[in-house]
DNA sequence: ATCCTCCGTGTAATCGATTCCACGAGGAGG
DNA sequence: CCTCCTCGTGGAATCGATTACACGGAGGAT
């Protein structure tokens, strides 16, 4: 592969002016420039990324270790930071810890030992030495959905209380008084938070949570099963189950499949995190939808802010219910109206639409 | 950040001796050797990956250029190729190309600029400019699921004839005759392959594939939506839509759903591609279900061949029917049955399982 | 005509590793 | 006791870029 010393050769000057063409340094010749280009062009030559990066010390890299690439919230999550990363000219590199420490250690690892200008994160427990150590010694990081307290880095996040608010109201409008909730992992914010959140709107409708009626999953669709089923063999089942996120709601799909019983009729169900195949399923699921792509955009310039030495804050967008037909049907037309769309902000609207 | 000299400084010996400790060089003494590790530990030493691709020429890193994300066979084929790539020692980078030429040229070239040491491809198009000359001048290259005829590349794919077979016998049993299908691209292989094979099994029925049978997609859910919308206003519309993939299949499923009509009372419906998330949308979707991980490993595994010397052959493995409810129900019990859910094997399997 | 700027260019140091080569010490063999 | 290996080690070149610094020539001011 030809290197800047081929295309100096070629063009009759020397590697420093190559390089000033290259990187649109003013003072080089017209003539100069020409026969530069003309010498790039002939060779097919690109620089090498490698070495630009060793000397200059950036990669205009970013990192990504997400909980699980199979989960769609977190696809759509890759999708919108790489769109936006390209847009302000950085690659992104993602690491799927799917849900496992021992995971997410490699996946840092391996991005620091690359140099990655900054690294965005979605904790998938207490955060591994190495992480923690890298915030503290200075490595420009961006928490996104999940976070670790009491570590000093911004946290970019959709805040779920007043949709889970909504969801209760809908839930009791609709008869419900046995809520049960499949719980995500303790270790991370977003499993406490949405049992907390769910407590907390219960109590405003005087009902209690029994510990008989949070099931312990991991956010992934076995977990949702199994927990399902423990609902299930329960003497007094609950009415209603919200499952913490879209995986574990397919398990409990399955779980109330297998044994013979039916959506909404048997037993209702909601999740957090809309996607677009709760369209579709039978019944359409009804669930709290994040701004995704709004999340992605924001954790980017966030950490880009950091990384070009701005201040990069801190940002919480609201999540909201999408009423389908899982959790019974809507009586007549009025009663309770889904929650009116929050006004749009500025630019991109963290509107999400209910379907495809 | 540490170096490699603030190593050797620290443990009082030449950068040489340390950069040998590193590599487990056998002629570094016992002495030595300790001192080292000793004072890696105390900095917290770990090696520019970058300055060590530079000098080695070797990134140890795989480039991975995928047609869709969003498309959960492309995100499980991701993980697969992520997993294999890791257990080789190899590290992967994924680019998006959301069936878009130039993006897809865009990471085939910040991914060479980077010096990744292979690159699996799943073109979206006949291959840009840069592509075509990366995989001439030797630059090790696999195509996966979809490759570019002509191109001297090795494919790993599946082969969907005997499946596509599988799944007119089954249409045809169930009475349907006026079959029709929403082909993907004609520019990838895929796009034509399946068409292809669709109009050949049906000749095996005696049965015909008019032009108005034949929708044109692009293999994303809006595309599957408006084919369908113009299946349902023709004359005489088919009695039987196959989706050359889950996305427009799920967009077909948006139209039928739109124009108050149900799968599979009034049309059937079938896709290319089997997903968790068929298993529970209403009705279940009969696909047909690559052996995706399997994929995957054979595709990591045939470039890491190519890239440390060895041969690294094609790969085609066979695609299977999994008949579920959307092309109407199984006539009373036995005719033809669901296939069974094979027995869950050791570890990993060419198998799929229909349910997750 | 002389001096000072400014502009375009080249030389060489540098980034952080790997690795070839040379060198000194110590042991074995004659 | 001398020679020859072997082994452990360090010096220095190298990978492909960027960039500080020096330098020569052209042009303007005096």
């Amino acid at each position: 592969m030809a290197s800047i010393k081929d295309v100096a050769a070629e063009a009759g000057v020397s590697v420093a002016t190559v390089s000033r063409v290259l990187n649109q340094h003013p003072s080089v010749s017209q003539d100069a420039r020409l026969r530069v280009t003309a010498a790039v062009e002939r060779l097919g030559y690109r620089p090498n990324a490698v070495a630009r990066s060793l000397r200059t010390d950036q990669t205009r890299t970013l990192g990504l270790v997400i909980s699980d690439v199979m989960n769609p919230y977190f696809t759509e999550l890759a999708r919108s930071v790489e769109e936006e990363a390209r847009a302000l000219g950085y690659s992104v590199i993602i690491g799927n810890a799917d849900e496992r420490p021992d995971l997410q250690d490699h996946h840092v690892t391996t991005l620091l030992d690359r140099r990655i200008d900054g690294l965005l994160v979605s904790p998938t427990d207490g955060g591994s030495p190495r992480m923690l150590d890298a915030a503290r010694t200075g490595t420009p990081m961006v928490f996104v959905d999940r976070w670790i307290p009491g570590v000093d880095v911004p946290v970019v996040r959709s805040d779920g209380r007043a949709a889970v608010r909504d969801l209760v109201a809908h839930l009791y409008e609709l008869g419900h008084r046995r809520l049960a909730i499949i719980a995500g992992p303790a270790a991370t914010t977003t499993g406490r938070e949405r049992v907390d959140a769910f407590r907390e709107a219960l109590g405003a409708y005087g009902l209690a949570l029994p510990d008989a009626y949070i099931g312990q999953g991991d956010f992934q669709a076995a977990s949702g099963r199994r927990v399902t089923e423990g609902f299930l063999g329960l003497a007094e089942p609950p009415e209603a189950v919200f499952a913490a996120d879209n995986l574990m709601a397919l398990g409990a799909l399955d779980a109330v499949r297998a044994r013979g019983m039916r959506v909404p009729d048997d037993i209702a169900l909601a999740a957090f995190d809309d996607i677009p195949w709760f369209v579709h399923t039978g019944p359409p699921v009804t669930a709290i939808a994040q701004p995704t792509r709004e999340l992605g955009r924001a954790a980017v310039r966030a950490l880009v802010d950091r990384i070009e030495g701005r201040t990069g804050e801190s940002v919480t967008l609201p999540a909201r219910l999408v009423v389908r037909r899982s959790c019974g049907e809507a009586v007549p037309r009025d009663p309770l109206p889904t929650p009116s769309v929050p006004p749009v902000p500025s630019t991109p609207s963290p509107v999400r639409r209910s379907t495809p």
